[in-house]
DNA sequence: AGACTCACG
DNA sequence: ACGTACGTGAGTCTC
């Protein structure tokens, strides 16, 4: 077991401290205690910049800014597992972090982007065939959990130690295994440089108006329970509206609907929406059970969840932007999840509306326009596709008139819709039975749809066929910058799932292209925005939209650099182009002209 | 812990 | 005749 020095006078801190302005490179870990997934408190921090040989320094925020320069030189790189964490818990305590240039973390992520976990404790034992202490063997787990800060010193330094010396092993395997993949450029040039911009964003946060969601939240209670008896008076039962399965006995056993053609579950017939929406006229009970269903969604994910969620000290949302946990490079987000916030709806806006500039700011959104099939269209080099784009025509209905052989302005909304159901279905790797349900057409009617989309962009259907020949013969498909995905299942004996995989093979390019893109906007946007306009903020990104606190007086030219910058994030063979709106909050939007 | 449902791109 | 398209996270019920 590698020994742990513990740092525990003024002058050990000043010999370590000398010692770390020497090195090249280090890792290091800081450790902090948790109260509901907000660091409260430091404790302590680990150093290693060679085997066998550990640091562990007890101490407080004040005590960490004696490593400040150490920190701060850009000179010295710094390595670690999950440095957005140390990003933020240092900047908590002043030191802004630079120099960070390995992630073990997300060396692994790339490695496998399909992984359960990258936790530190899996990873060291299949790479070095050892075991290292689990967070849990301090903490406890589940219910019975408790704080690092309650935990005995000499525990954590061992236990952080161990890990510090282990990561210092680990950086020189994946940092191998990168190169062998050809992953190293996308880990350098895109990955880390994306960290610091993720950190940045979650320290920012949002501002929330949480007196708005209280208000609704009200409301939406007071309606809550008037549908709720009306469905009790209508189905003459009194029941617990959020069980399926109670719903499900009520509709199918007490009222005898017919079930026909409805989809089954594990455990019985479907109640979702989808599926209710064919009973809407078996009886009058069905619309308010959805209405019941939208309201109830909204009102505990949202209206009663987001304001729980607010930090007293700063006023504002401060969620995570996930980099290891997609298959396909995209971001996720979580506590809470920022990337799937209501649009659609009356509510939908409301709650958006609560997502607000402070006084003398605007919001300010902005979207990329089909990113993914401009994607499609320049991965496939497909001549039709192409020459749309750079005519900036409305794409679904370009398609649609070429189609059917018509003129562009003779297509009807109908006609336009079945387009935009294919081109979209395209980039999922959609069959005919999934085009005629989504489409609302016959199996015949979308197997010669299809066919006809191929003929008219033929580069499209070579794509899709390269691409699952490619996962064939590889066992693993890329993007545009070269980001991986593995697809073991493609050999699959059992055709269901040997399919699944071949409809990722053909998403995953696509999507992962876009999300790289995208992730090059940011570090451009990130690098160039405080020169523009130094007190406006990148708040948020939901996958093809990046949304900015904006000064009132900076709009324009804010707007300007990012259209700019997001245009040019990538060289695609068709323009990327984006959309800005502004308001005064998330919700009430006013398209910005450029 | 897993199933179900549903919010987003 | 039929299981019904990619990627996520969260709230709720059930066991």
């Amino acid at each position: 077991m590698a020994k742990v020095e513990i740092i525990d006078s003024k002058k050990k801190i000043e010999d370590l401290v000398k010692k770390l302005a020497k090195q090249r490179a280090f890792v290091f870990n800081i450790e902090v205690e948790e109260k509901a997934s907000f660091p409260v408190k430091l404790l302590g921090a680990s150093f290693c910049f060679e085997k066998q040989k550990s640091f562990y320094v007890p101490c407080l925020k004040s005590e960490i800014l004696n490593f400040k320069s150490i920190f701060e030189n850009s000179k010295i790189l710094k390595y670690g597992h999950d440095l957005k964490r140390n990003f933020e818990a240092l900047k908590h305590a002043g030191i802004n972090l630079d120099g960070a240039t390995f992630d073990t973390m997300i060396a692994a992520y790339l490695l496998n982007p399909g992984a359960k976990t990258y936790k530190l404790e899996n990873l060291i034992p299949t790479k070095f065939g050892e075991k290292i202490t689990p967070e849990e063997e301090l903490t406890g787990k589940g219910r019975k959990k408790i704080n690092l800060g309650q935990v005995a010193m000499e525990k954590i330094s061992l236990y952080s130690g161990e890990r510090a010396e282990a990561v210092w092993r680990l950086v020189e395997v994946l940092k191998e295994e990168l190169r062998e993949n050809e992953l190293l450029k996308l880990f350098e040039n895109l990955e880390m440089p994306l960290l610091p911009v993720l950190a940045e964003m979650e320290i920012d946060g949002v501002k929330i108006d949480a007196r708005l969601l209280k208000k609704y939240s009200k409301q939406a209670e007071k309606d809550l329970e008037k549908i709720s008896e009306k469905i009790f008076k209508l189905t003459k039962t009194k029941f617990n509206l959020d069980s399926p399965i109670q719903l499900r006995e009520v509709l199918f056993e007490k009222l005898k609907i017919n079930p026909a053609g409805l989809r089954r579950g594990k455990t019985g017939i479907s109640t979702e929406a989808g599926e209710l929406l064919k009973l809407k006229d078996t009886h009058p009970a069905i619309d308010l059970i959805l209405g019941y269903r939208e309201l109830s969604k909204l009102y505990s994910t949202y209206l009663l969840a987001l304001p729980k969620l607010i930090d007293s000290s700063t006023g504002r949302i401060h969620a995570n932007f996930n980099q290891t946990v997609t298959a396909t490079g995209r971001l996720s987000s979580s506590n809470p999840n920022l990337q799937n916030i209501p649009v659609r709806g009356e509510m939908g806006q409301i709650i958006r509306q609560a997502f607000v500039a402070p006084s003398g700011f605007k919001i300010l959104a902005a979207d990329y326009s089909h990113i993914d099939l401009r994607v499609v269209a320049s991965l496939a080099n497909d001549k039709n596709m192409i020459k749309a784009f750079r005519a900036g025509a409305d794409i679904h209905r370009e398609t649609a008139s070429q189609i059917w052989n018509i003129p562009a302005e003779k297509v009807t909304p109908e006609l336009r819709q079945a387009a935009k159901t294919i081109n979209f279905g395209v980039t999922y790797g959609m069959g005919a039975r999934a085009l005629a349900l989504g489409a609302g057409i016959t199996l015949d009617e979308a197997k010669q749809f299809i066919s006809k989309y191929f003929t008219v962009y033929e580069g499209v259907k070579n794509f899709l066929e390269e691409t699952r020949q490619k996962a064939h013969d590889l066992g693993f498909v890329e993007t545009l910058f070269g980001r991986r995905r593995y697809l073991p299942e493609i050999y699959s004996p059992v055709p269901q799932i040997a399919a699944e995989a071949e409809r990722m093979a053909i998403n995953m390019p696509v999507q992962g292209t876009a999300a790289d893109i995208m992730k090059l906007a940011m570090i451009k946007i990130a690098v160039g925005l405080p020169k523009i306009s130094s007190s406006s903020k990148m708040i948020l990104q939901v996958h093809d939209e990046l949304v900015f606190e904006v000064p009132d007086r900076d709009v324009k030219k804010v707007a300007e650099f990012v259209k700019e910058t997001m245009a040019g994030a990538a060289k695609l063979k068709v323009p990327l182009a984006s959309q800005i709106e502004v308001g005064k909050s998330w919700g009430k939007m006013e398209h910005l002209e450029t």
